[in-house]
DNA sequence: CTGAAAGCGCTTACAG
DNA sequence: CTGAAAGCGCTTACAG
């Protein structure tokens, strides 16, 4: 018997001589049929490189068998810029999906597309992952809406109270502290933040106040006038610099609220003849590959990105099944390297 | 009248008072449908929020609407390394299928694993793009098997004359011809090379040929006893490094065949007390991001990336349509900076 | 220009 | 343990 084009659990059927039915309960692994049959119809299966047609089962069962992820790439950067942060995230997302047995739709967005309403309705994909820096209050209708559509969703960032939806994300406040209390050790007195210290950025807005907690315990404080806005991107960096160094107030040692952000600021740095760690001591987030690498290299936050991909993609199946599940916040840990003078150079 | 769950085409008929075949064509755009009952129809599905049903639409017209990229993770790496330099492109092909209205399924794959058939005997996908830095002859046959299976697919790679299926890759001897002429006209005679030079790795074997070439027009050769094996990895280019100095041969100069391969090769020169680039030029290959972070910032050859994402996404595309396409080469570029110390530091 | 009919390849009650 | 039947939501000839 030739079969033409793919082979479909009724060609199985007719060669196993049983119904199509039976085929799908078999492949499904059902224990209502008899090891015998079970065992026929799997080996012709095999033999003919028979795969279930996605479509048709899912269309079936009304489900997609698929998780979509939405990366919402920073509009200021070009577009060949994809935060480095997430490479890692990306690579355990995709294997636990794998695990899951669930495909991922892959695509980036712009925070202003109307993502909210397309993957979910298709019946494309089962869940969202939403990951991304950016303006959080840009966003939180849409999240809003999502969830009144009941779409099921996790998203990466910072945990907050009253927010639509789960959240998975680091602890942004933890974090913040190790680098102020780091800075704080160091002698450091009077410590500048680069990074929108607002609640559009509340991943940042926590990291700032967990190093002003941090320096609170050694009769220190940040100052908002040694503050100047920037979103995670090394033009976005190098400009908070420029706004810092042209106000002319004095300070010791600058807490980048990302690795990206302080490698834009390292340039603006350097352009005016500050040399790091002597003249200012700098400190990143993120740990991003890059951030070894820089002259000095950077003292960062390093946040365990694999365990994250993890949870979000295991959280959002719970979500999906109807488990219950719920936000969470993941360690960080400092990493001590050079830009902040901590050990010889 | 209200509606149980997501809308259908039926219930758009209903309201509109056509029947369910009338809202598909509409849908579709159908210029067999009367402007006036087409309008009336879209308004209903715009207001319902209605979304045709990805699964059914596929099923009955025989095709997925998706895509599949197959990332090859370097096996030697821990699992949480993807090359960066795939990162620009990932983006670009994202993008390039939403222009196709395509969707993109991502799963990161082993060479080793069976994936030359799932994606396409499942229909989950209507052609395969196929990603990663890797040893060829280990799956030269699967891309055979693909061919004979008929599926469609695009590969990033080594342009050869007797490969299965088709390719995109940059122009790797041009590059490696460029760094050759950079090195040689900057008075280096003795050129070692850390990457497998070897039909293994037909790009690295390009680069090697082209920088020989380049040589060869300054009366110069690439010496076979200055070549140590490496794949494209930090801890590869790390040990290659360590094997060309254990050997004790004199060279001036260093060609790396990508950027992660130089970054570990920095790592050991620095850790034997040697100066780049005034005891040995190194040059490097890819462009990657990491690339201008390190301590000399790396000369390298950087690739199109941008343009590769394009095109190989719109070669599929031809491929599945039945449309002509062909292999490409993509040209390359020689980024000077201060790692062969052709400008002052 | 529109409708009635068929069918894509599955899964899942329902009988037996 | 197995089969006959229905149906998931579309698209596409085929009539009219």
């Amino acid at each position: 018997m030739t079969i033409k084009g793919k082979p479909t659990s009724l060609d199985i059927a007719h060669l196993a001589g049983v119904s199509q039915p039976t085929v799908s309960r078999a492949l499904r692994g059902s224990p209502s049929v008899n090891r015998e049959t079970r065992e026929r119809i799997l080996a012709i299966a095999r033999e003919l490189n028979y795969k279930v047609d996605k479509n048709a089962s899912n269309l079936r069962r009304q489900q997609s068998g698929t998780l979509a992820l939405l990366l919402f790439e920073d509009p200021t950067s070009d577009q060949s810029h994809i935060n480095p942060f997430f490479l890692p995230m990306l690579g355990s997302i995709t294997r636990a999906c794998a695990r899951h047995g669930q495909d991922l739709l892959i695509s980036f967005q712009q925070l202003s597309d109307d993502w909210h309403a397309d993957y979910d309705d298709s019946h494309k994909a089962d869940g969202l992952i939403l990951l991304g820096y950016g303006d959080y209050l840009a966003y939180q209708g849409k999240l809003r809406t999502l969830v009144e559509q009941g779409t099921q969703f996790v998203r990466w960032g910072a945990v907050l109270p009253d927010q639509p939806g789960i959240s998975i994300g680091c602890d942004n406040a933890g974090g913040g502290a190790l680098i102020g209390e780091h800075l704080a050790g160091l002698g450091h007195r009077r410590i500048a933040f680069l990074g929108d210290a607002s609640s559009r950025y509340p991943e940042f807005l926590d990291r700032y106040r967990g190093c002003d907690a941090a320096l609170a315990r050694h009769g220190l404080a940040m100052d908002p006038a040694l503050q100047a806005d920037a979103e995670s991107a090394e033009d976005s960096g190098y400009a908070a610099a420029q706004t810092l160094l042209a106000r002319g107030l004095p300070f010791d040692a600058v807490f980048a609220a990302s690795d990206l952000i302080a490698i834009g600021a390292l340039r603006a740095f350097a352009e005016h003849g500050l040399r790091i760690p002597d003249d200012i001591a700098l400190a990143g987030f993120d740990d991003i590959p890059g951030a070894r690498m820089t002259t000095p290299a950077l003292t960062t936050v390093v946040q365990d990105t694999l365990t994250a991909g993890e949870l979000l993609v295991d959280t959002l199946m719970r979500l999906i099944t109807g488990e219950p599940a719920e936000s969470r916040r993941l360690p960080t840990a400092l990493v001590v390297r050079d830009s902040t003078g901590a050990r010889p150079l």
